[in-house]
DNA sequence: ATTTAGATCCTCT
DNA sequence: GAGGATCTAAATG
């Protein structure tokens, strides 16, 4: 079995507005079920911070089958699905119960690169390595993660979870993507990334 | 480089 | 029935 030193949950126990920027650098792994493992650096995210936040799943403590696992303990994976063909995958961070999480919105690809290609591959159209990982839906499908990850406990999991990384480069801040009518919390600055990866979301380079 | 529309389906109203 | 924490291809400047 290779090296395994995931993130402890102590490292996830505090408001997603910490967290997300302190992901960047973290490593995350997926080793499939064939056994095959994916990993990459994380290079950008968004704080979705809680009850309060519009923008939230869990705005005014909605509570559903669809986002059960916000509510659980800091270092459960929330992975979503929509706009009928995406996933994306989210940190549940803060404490049991304080429905706040991370999202993922890209990552530096660096282990399992021809599978992600492969995973990527659409009509047999080969894919340049930024376009592996660069955007939230993109690094699901590069990194095989489905709903059936939803609830995974990222900090005893051997299947799914994140490492201490690279200490990340200057990072950059700015408003959340993709947000709808939100108010104030479309504008907030929720989201980070690095300033000098190739590899965050087109959206996220125009800072 | 930027804009547009279309895909597509689960969840909640 | 509407809309979504998105992505792609095609059209346009």
């Amino acid at each position: 079995m290779p090296e395994r030193a995931a993130l402890p949950r102590e490292f996830f126990a505090r408001g997603a507005q910490s967290l997300a920027p302190a992901l960047l650098g973290g490593r995350l792994i997926h080793v499939t079920p064939r056994g095959e493992r994916l990993a990459g650096v994380i290079v950008e995210t968004e704080a979705y911070v809680g009850i309060e936040d519009r923008a939230s799943h869990s705005f005014g403590g909605r509570r559903s089958p669809r986002n059960e696992s916000m509510y659980a303990r800091p270092g459960t994976a929330y992975v979503y699905f929509t706009y009928g063909m995406h996933h994306c995958f989210n940190v549940v961070c803060a404490g049991e119960g304080d429905p706040q999480a991370v999202l993922v919105r890209a990552l530096e690809p660096d282990e399992g690169l021809p599978i992600m290609r492969s995973l990527r591959e659409v009509r047999g159209t080969v894919r340049s390595d930024r376009d592996l990982t660069s955007g939230p839906g993109k690094l699901c499908q590069a990194m095989a993660i489905g709903r059936e990850l939803d609830g995974t406990d990222l900090c005893e999991s051997s299947v799914l979870w994140i490492e201490p990384g690279r200490s990340p480069g200057p990072i950059c801040q700015g408003p959340r993507i993709g947000l709808g009518a939100a108010g104030m919390w479309k504008t907030r600055r929720l989201r980070w990334w690095e300033r000098d990866c190739p590899f965050v979301s087109t959206a996220g380079r125009r800072g």
